[in-house]
DNA sequence: TTATGTGCAAAACATTTGCAGGAGT
DNA sequence: ACTCCTGCAAATGTTTTGCACATAA
């Protein structure tokens, strides 16, 4: 809950931060230690999760628990929705002003107390379905 | 996209099935398969995980890539949506009759082909509730 | 100086798969 | 009979963890 603890600042967070500021993919942490490694060769994996984790955590980023069978993480921490290609998994931002509007209508219908949500669409990416049409 | 392809009927697949439609519960493949080996001792985890898989597939059952590191399996297939609780992982059943509507939405801001959405809430639940208030 | 972080390798999980024998149709 | 299915165990893929050394504060 707190922002910042006593989190030290050292050149792999640096460089894990940068490089995922730079992509607007939302890369699974093997990926972003694929960008990380050409930069700091002998990081290591685990490294690379403990910190994803620890600015998830911290709200640095955002951790997307979305299907599929990896997790993925996004330097854009403003509230929006995701939608992943069912044909080449890839995940793109969303953006539509509803979070309110859901919130209450959820609140209205269960006994829960309503922290938040996430919505996530599944569809065919413009690329999938071009290649689609080729064949 | 069919409904049931040359799927054979064993005893394994009736009491899996039988066994998820017994409870509310969303289980996860290890749950389903505790559940069924009290009745059937000798049945294999990968028979469980091929089965769900299969029934799902074939839109027997319903497979929720919900946050958290395992799938859950829901034997109800109508239209809705799913909230979990932060402290205790339970998933309960959430109904807003939306969706129409957000895949609207959605459509209109990005060009992707919408084929679904899943809304996945996070709260406390109730149970969890009273037990912060307690101590 | 000292608590925290790192690299490395092993462990822990969840899930999938190969295969030889078994069961539904 | 002829597939398809199962149990078992091993393999795979992702994430976590233990530990000795390194480094930011």
């Amino acid at each position: 809950m707190d922002q910042l603890p006593n989190m030290r600042l050292t050149t792999q967070r640096q460089i894990i931060l940068e490089e995922l500021a730079k992509v607007t993919s939302h890369p699974t942490a093997n990926e972003v230690y694929d960008m990380v490694r050409q930069r700091l060769p002998r990081i290591g994996l685990g490294t690379v999760y403990r910190n994803l984790e620890l600015m998830a955590e911290s709200g640095l980023i955002l951790k997307l628990e979305v299907g599929g069978t990896q997790k993925r993480f996004d330097a854009t921490i403003s509230p929006h929705y995701h939608i992943r290609c069912i044909q080449c998994s890839k995940v793109d931002d969303i953006e539509i002003p509803v979070q309110q509007h859901i919130n209450a209508l959820a609140g209205a219908v269960c006994d829960y107390l309503i922290l938040g949500h996430h919505i996530e669409f599944s569809g065919i990416c413009d690329d999938c379905a071009q290649k689609k049409t080729e064949h």
